[in-house]
DNA sequence: TGTACATCAGTGAACGCGCGTTCACTGATGTAC
DNA sequence: TGTACATCAGTGAACGCGCGTTCACTGATGTAC
């Protein structure tokens, strides 16, 4: 009911990142295609230019709408983690996401994974110092250096794994307790 | 030289199955169409339809091979581990040989992931038994339905971040130990 | 308040591309007698 | 051993498709006076 139906649009930049969200969320992430995205949004194939230099700035940018969004629901999980059984939480709020959010997920970390984006960039840099500090935060003795990546690999991995289908998703808590039973487990704390 | 300069090829199935892990070295996943690996064998765009249904057929039959030849480095790494260090050298092979054939590793654990693909399927099978086994038999006391996919995932994590450029691996050594040093640290076994 | 005009944000047609797949075909191979 | 013929494994031209991108354009907006 907002839209305006003339022949400026107001805010295209955000209604393509929208429409972006959606194709993905329906077609996968080779669907993203400049055109598909034009399309969805109601709009020429040409008008994205006016927007993004081209295909690929805008598939960074939907990138960085999904960092920011998984750095919400790992908030949301726990605002600031400082046990092992926190952290778990936050583990199992990482592998949701990339189930809920497949394609999303497989955009931010999938292949192209242009090194020259700044904003990328920043992003990748972005989680890595949050898992650091929320792993010093829950092993004071540990050597966050060497063990946030690591916490980091089996969560990314498992999220992988079952986005591949090579681990069953068959319902939403065995996943739950099967991440938190691997952090657990691999952390040495025996209960989840 | 021991190609006959003639119309019938002799053996195009597997020159195909050559040739395309060609391209995905030389060119990357996405350059893995059937057009190029015709190409690339030095054959009609339509040869190809005579030993593969279609370009999944192929894809699939790339991705076979490439879980056998990663079942072949593990083996090499080490033949029957049965201790944690034996065990990280597994899994240094398994995150060295994603480096060294990233795009053939994200063809064989990649978006498609075609489930009614019985070759797929059983070797997907096949790592999943093998890992358990070895996990087993490394870790008597320990629980492998759980044990050995927390470790997959810990592995095929780190490859995965390596791949995507989340971790800068900077030089083999030092990712030979990151990796065996994520796995003892994360088994407590606390020597690499 | 009203008009002239620059600027902005779209349009839509067109380009060239590589793709998967099909088709009728033809050259080479192998088998039956 | 030699010929007739079926089968096999290629060719190459063509199809329709969706893509990224460009271009000259035009309608809407906003500013100067």
């Amino acid at each position: 009911m907002p839209a305006k139906s003339t022949y400026h649009h107001g805010d295209l930049r955000t209604a393509l990142l929208d429409a972006a969200l959606e194709v993905l969320e329906e077609d996968g992430a080779t669907a993203l295609s400049l055109r598909a995205v034009a399309r969805r949004a109601g709009v020429s194939p040409a008008a994205p230019y006016r927007h993004y230099a081209d295909r690929e700035a805008l598939v960074s940018a939907v990138a960085a709408v999904g960092y920011r969004d998984l750095a919400e629901r790992l908030g949301a999980a726990h605002p600031a983690p400082s046990t092992p059984a926190q952290l778990a939480d936050v583990a199992v709020a990482y592998v949701r996401f990339a189930l809920d959010r497949p394609a999303l997920f497989r955009i931010m970390f999938g292949e192209p994974c242009d090194r020259d984006n700044d904003e990328r960039v920043a992003a990748t840099v972005a989680v890595t110092l949050y898992l650091r500090e929320i792993v010093a935060r829950c092993f004071p003795d540990s050597d966050p250096e060497a063990l946030a990546p690591a916490i980091w690999a089996l969560v990314h991995g498992l999220a992988f794994l079952y986005l591949d289908g090579k681990l069953e998703p068959t319902d939403p808590a065995a996943v739950d307790e099967r991440v938190s039973g691997a952090v657990a487990a691999v952390l040495g704390a025996s209960d989840s």
